[in-house]
DNA sequence: TTACTGTACTATATAAAATAGTACACATAG
DNA sequence: CTATGTGTACTATTTTATATAGTACAGTAA
């Protein structure tokens, strides 16, 4: 299920909270489902405890899991997008940095469309984070 | 031209050689066209010499701009952007982690491809960064 | 020569990330 | 109740990337 390169300049904490939100996105995970627990997952992929619980601290402190002390993780059903100014502008500079990338690797306009197309496919037809509730 | 945050987690170099890709993209920066030196941007920005060479010495790395050493730091005439299999698998891991943090910002696909369509236009409307050249 | 340029070092400081180990609080099955 | 597994909170240490500071050398051109 998790995967990480501790090669990786991703930190993996931050590799491990992108696995879990493309997970939701993807239907692989669905609210209400059980994560690993902290040393579970740490002895899976032989890494340390603390590093797991950074990774699933960030991921409820963006909402995305609820955690429950005693008893674990497990993927949020609350979820709420809110048209967050900041956040948007997030986005947008994520998106700016990839093209400016996209340009300079070749790509045409039409191919990055073409791209981000299939990626959305990827993640099915659901047009929000609330649909996955459904 | 340049400026930079040094409160950014994003590190002053990383940011430097960004700002210089898209000024090219941009048509702000015209190849041919000589960047600051090593002390003189050091200076107008308040950043260490060492710093402002990494930055440099990286986009000359990526064959953006070509080093002429005692004379300056030119804006590459020869860029030759190849299909790199590596370079774009970087470029859509890009994409996918923008689309992702898109999603849980609650755009939706449409949204998206509006979003990634103005960048595109922000861009001109140069189909590679080749056609800069002319 | 003089004054620019890039380049190459060494040394130091700082911050983020990850590991290691310990301890405590809560939940639940037995 | 106990035992086990859970999240949580620490402290300490190591490693790596980033940035600064300072010095020195090599190439270019007026």
């Amino acid at each position: 299920m998790f995967t990480v390169d501790p090669t990786s300049s991703v930190p993996i904490y931050q590799q491990l909270v992108e696995q879990v939100k493309e997970g939701v996105l993807k239907g692989t995970l669905t609210p209400g489902d059980r994560l690993p627990s902290v040393r579970e997952l740490a002895t899976m992929i032989t890494i340390n405890p603390n590093t797991i619980q950074k990774a699933y601290q960030e991921l409820e402190r963006q909402n995305v899991i609820e955690t429950i002390r005693g008893r674990g993780n497990y993927v949020a059903r609350t979820y709420q997008a809110r048209p967050d100014e900041e956040r948007l502008a997030l986005v947008e500079e994520m998106f700016r940095r990839s093209v400016v990338e996209a340009r300079y690797a070749g790509l045409s306009s039409e191919e990055i469309i073409t791209l981000v197309k299939s990626i959305l496919a990827s993640y099915g037809g659901r047009e929000s984070v609330k649909d996955v509730k459904d």
